[in-house]
DNA sequence: GACAGGATGTA
DNA sequence: TACATCCTGTC
């Protein structure tokens, strides 16, 4: 089926593999994530709900992305519209309607839809974004020298669990990585090629979008204002392991299994696997002999200072931001 | 294994 | 200054 969208311009450098910027191993991959696949029962439910079968992940990534060209170029998106055939089947009156005269309820339904994707999407930029901070490198994967590809490697490895595949890929840089196909991919890892391949994807999906969207685009919506969301690792300063721990929070949805609120009112926290908060901060501060001991040697020395204490009632990896936020 | 805190090194 | 590292000791 070819797609009447051309979400690519001609003079990107860099392009995702298919028209719309994500694979269907991509996709798959992105509804392995947590929080997406939420997102995505959140609009698989709201499409039920309208009468539409068609799975969101189908609507939001086939190759119409008709929504993303209205969100990164709206007046491109003018001809953008799908096709009869390419339509989603929709279950409800009013479906006879001219293509060249959608309904008022189609329209609504579209505008829903189109707002559930752009979270979506969000969530994807979000967690791309979240992995930059923790590893320190930038989100276009063209941009990475051999240090951050092995970077981004491990927090693959971490996010997807899968083994270690670091040595595998250690003579590459970002442009290389970028040029490589999925069987390229299977020469160096056969175990995990279709896993890296598609997490690469998303990113350099996300890379184009971005920079698709930044070209004097005045335009905001959810998942792009996270770009430019001010934070700790774009003040040009070191962060700080409170800082670190305190990002780490407020991405429940990415770290909730190794750390999380207690009472956040409070500023309570708990470390629930103490080996993985402090292989995350070594990735972070690239020490890659950063161990819990260590880490909570540091945590320590924030007590003398007011930052974090432990709580009244102490507990085993429990400790209390003396400012929450 | 978690915790507390001293000592020292480093950028 | 803000850790990172190593250490001793306690629970």
């Amino acid at each position: 089926m070819t797609s009447p969208v051309r979400i690519h311009s001609e003079s990107a450098v860099l392009q995702p593999p298919h028209s719309t910027g994500f694979t269907e191993s991509s996709l798959a991959l992105l509804k392995r994530e947590d929080g997406i696949v939420q997102s995505s029962e959140m609009l698989e439910h709201k499409a039920s709900d309208r009468g539409l079968y068609l799975s969101c992940f189908d609507m939001l990534f086939t190759e119409d992305a008709a929504w993303l060209v209205r969100v990164t170029d709206a007046p491109a998106a003018a001809g953008a519209r799908l096709e009869p055939e390419q339509c989603p089947v929709i279950d409800s009156p009013g479906l006879g309607a001219s293509p060249l005269s959608p309904t008022l309820e189609e329209q609504v339904e579209e505008r829903s839809l189109e707002q559930v994707q752009s979270l979506v999407v969000g969530e994807v930029l979000k967690d791309i974004e979240t992995a930059c901070k923790l590893l320190n490198i930038t989100p276009d994967p063209m941009e990475w020298n051999c240090g951050n590809v092995q970077k981004w490697l491990l927090w693959t490895e971490h996010l997807y669990r899968l083994p270690q595949v670091g040595k595998a890929f250690q003579d590459l840089d970002g442009k290389d990585l970028c040029s490589m196909s999925e069987e390229d991919f299977r020469q160096r890892s056969p175990q995990c090629s279709e896993t890296l391949h598609a997490h690469l994807d998303i990113w350099k999906s996300a890379a184009w979008m971005k920079e698709r969207c930044s070209g004097g685009e005045t335009r905001m919506r959810e998942g792009e204002e996270l770009w430019s969301e001010a934070d700790s690792s774009c003040s040009g300063q070191p962060i700080h392991l409170w800082q670190f721990l305190r990002e780490l929070l407020l991405k429940p949805h990415s770290y909730g299994r190794c750390i999380r609120w207690l009472n956040k009112e409070k500023g309570i926290f708990k470390i629930e696997d103490s080996a993985h908060v402090a292989r995350l901060w070594g990735l972070r501060k690239n020490r890659p002999a950063m161990n819990y001991d260590k880490l909570s040697r540091s945590i320590r020395q924030y007590y003398k200072k007011g930052i974090i204490r432990k709580p009244d009632v102490s507990q085993r990896l429990v400790y209390q931001f003396v400012h929450p936020v």
